[in-house]
DNA sequence: GCAAATTCATTCGTATGCAAATGATATCAA
DNA sequence: TTGATATCATTTGCATACGAATGAATTTGC
């Protein structure tokens, strides 16, 4: 190795950070890129519907009526976002509101039977959606991946 | 096996999807949540800069002045958005503004001397942000995870 | 060299997403 | 029982995110 090497390796080993942060390499950048992909395929699939709708729907779908709260929590939304997204579900005729008998804070959210038409429609198409989100992947790194994105939540 | 078995099994082979489709299960679902927990780890480290703020400032550090729409394209960003992010920006005094000489339907944009010292002191901690992010994983994990991740953009 | 197509930036409208504050109701604890 | 706490829903304010429409400036194609 050559004393110009040496140098070489000196300054490296100095500043091994501060010259490098490559944005396009960072977890949070490429997450944000993935998910953008992932809306735009869906959007290209399911036009009249957000996967925030869609998943509030498929979650009704799947436990019935629930409180607008709890629905937030099962799909992961804050109250102030889930409460949008239920309004223009209901403004569409999706879902119906009602108040709880006995708790009188909560109010309960439901399929309407548009609703529930409509989301058992949409699920074949919500599984061409995943797929097509995944087609990059082999069948075998679509475990892996999976596996590790579910580590990240 | 009983006929009833033969029954239950012969009705679930005919609709193998209809009754179990998983929210939870689904890439689109899990990767806003993972963007979500991301951009929360993000806030609880740096609070007076979002990510995509960031990113335009991290970028602009890295290629220096360009206009408006470039900057928009490295970061994955549609020239709406970028504009707002760069309003912003600017009313912080961390990027300036001025015409291409040249073709003046150019914006361009660069940091100020303000805007150069707060990215250089945020890389470092923008470091411990994503190391936060991908902590779920084992080093060898990480390496799969961001190959894969890579793949789906 | 000029009309058509493209690019850059802006604006508008709609939809998440979240923090913080508020009010109503329920629950807990002394 | 009642006072402190907690929960549910709403509202406001701010920040992405993107489609679509618009206008100005540039480039292409013939």
């Amino acid at each position: 190795m050559s004393g110009e090497d040496n140098l070489l390796k000196l300054v490296e080993a100095e500043e091994p950070d501060e010259n490098d942060y490559r944005l396009q390499e960072q977890v949070g950048f490429i997450l944000r890129k993935a998910h953008q992909r992932h809306v735009s395929i869906f959007a290209a699939h399911i036009a009249d519907l957000t996967p925030p709708q869609f998943a509030a729907l498929a979650k009704l779908h799947d436990v019935g009526e629930t409180s607008q709260n709890q629905l937030g929590s099962l799909i992961a939304m804050d109250a102030a976002t889930v409460k949008g997204v239920i309004d223009r579900l209901k403004a569409r005729g999706l879902v119906e509101l009602s108040k709880h008998e006995v708790d009188k804070r909560r109010l309960l959210v439901n399929l309407t039977a548009e609703g529930r038409d409509a989301i058992e429609q949409l699920i074949p198409i919500a599984r061409e959606i995943t797929e097509e989100t995944l087609a990059p992947l082999s069948a075998k790194e679509v475990a892996t991946f999976m596996r590790l994105l579910a580590k990240l939540t």
